[in-house]
DNA sequence: ACAAAAGTGTTTAATTTACACCCATGT
DNA sequence: ACATGGGTGTAAATTAAACACTTTTGT
């Protein structure tokens, strides 16, 4: 029944202390969340599903940053992506939910413990990483920011901080830069940024205030294939951006 | 020797989890930082004192937030402090140093377990309140943050962490005044901008601008026995601040 | 030819900056 | 009388906001 055995794997892990990972997707329209499905043997009352964040114990050997990269990978295959810690979650109920606690006690080694979980974001590109479901994850799967489904444990709470910190810090810094793809367009970034802060920008200022910033570079590239003018593809140069950030800066859209 | 029996009291405590405060204090002309004197038997070589930041396990019963406002009351008498998380700090080796070691086995009843810490700061008028230091803090002691002295553990990371944060919040929203005393001058406010930032403003911008966002109401009261024309006082009007924060505002010095 | 998004400037309003003098009080 | 910080306004420069048409491509 159950291919992953987790509780033989235990070895090493801190009972106490997990991270969780809010990883934003962009499909170039609308914001996503990636969330995996429990491969729960007793499903919650009937048909309904629930879903978690990507999350798991950390390890006595790794610091929590190690551990949000290595639970990531091992849950959804992601890797090399930039995660940033945003917040830490400690209510002593936080895992007594019932269907919560049961799920425990089919992958836990130590089910009751309390555990205090740490909890990073990012954002990529959702079309440009492929998932793959390991671990006891059954499934990695995207879902509109605007209609989850139901979420177990505290993690709806988890994430509306992390958007709430993403909308914050994408409005001071420009933060879809470091955890954007290789190139892109200033049409994509502005839709971007659109879909973060839930507004629409003009089209003329928005290109205009980013370009002065100077940390993108245009590319000769240009798209290929669209039914209209072919956009420009620009790439985020890092060098350049640093030297702005520590300069104090700040922006706004 | 010791009058603090920490051992006999740890019933409770999550061996795994603590929480540290950066209390940063103003007291008219600098910042400060709030550090605890360790009641160390076997201080460390010679003569030089290791000060820490007033930090301890949690309980099992309770949550971060509430786990951060005990422990500060318990070693430095301080209360009714507005505190904010900003951070968690996980490095296995961050407990491993020879004399924070020597330390723990004074203390705790697992001086070998790992310890993730969830980092909270604040800012006080360093001369509003009373420090009374006790549990296993000796003194507790404001310390002129451009010159600390040797830190346990990686406190000295934590605090340049929360000064970065104090210094970014500082900058976007108005985050003297959540943790501000009940009245001050606009003065005093600037002076408070100034150490912070660590920058020079100029005083009829900074007053423009403060009283643009309307928060601040005046008060009929002035400052006594000031050898200059008495300052008025002004006082920090919560609900307002809370409309315009939630505006989705931000604002520049 | 049409649909669809790219790309481009100007005018007006709002905000930011720089800057200097008189005021009220205690000593 | 003097030293100290409080309190005030204006002009110039910068930045933000509003706004419409031409271009390039695929179908």
């Amino acid at each position: 029944m159950t291919p992953f055995t987790p509780k033989l794997t235990e070895a090493g892990l801190n009972p106490n202390v997990s991270v969780d990972c809010v990883i934003f997707g962009f499909d170039g329209e609308r914001l996503k969340v990636l969330l995996i499905d429990r491969d729960q043997v007793i499903s919650a009352k009937g048909d309904e599903k629930i879903y978690a964040l990507p999350g798991n114990l950390i390890k006595e050997d790794e610091n929590l940053d190690e551990a949000a990269e290595r639970v990531l990978f091992e849950l959804t295959g992601l890797e090399d992506i930039f995660l940033e810690q945003f917040g830490s979650f400690g209510d002593p109920k936080r895992l007594t939910k019932e269907h919560d606690s049961q799920w425990l006690k089919q992958i836990r080694a130590h089910p009751e413990a309390r555990v205090i979980t740490v909890a990073y974001y990012s954002l990529i590109r959702a079309d440009q990483y492929e998932l793959h479901a390991s671990g006891f994850a059954k499934d990695a799967i995207w879902h509109d920011i605007e209609e989850l489904p139901p979420l177990g444990f505290d993690h709806s709470e988890i994430i509306e901080s992390a958007l709430k910190e993403l909308k914050f810090k994408s409005k001071y810094q420009p933060i879809g830069f470091e955890l954007l793809p290789e190139k892109f367009t200033l049409g994509q970034l502005q839709k971007l940024y659109e879909a973060i802060l839930n507004i629409e920008l003009d089209k003329r200022n928005f290109r205009r205030k980013i370009l002065k910033m100077s940390f993108l570079t245009p590319l000769k590239e240009k798209q290929i294939g669209v039914p209209h003018k072919p956009a420009r593809y620009y790439t985020f140069d890092r060098d350049k951006y640093q030297s702005y950030k520590s300069q104090d800066f700040y922006f706004t859209l």
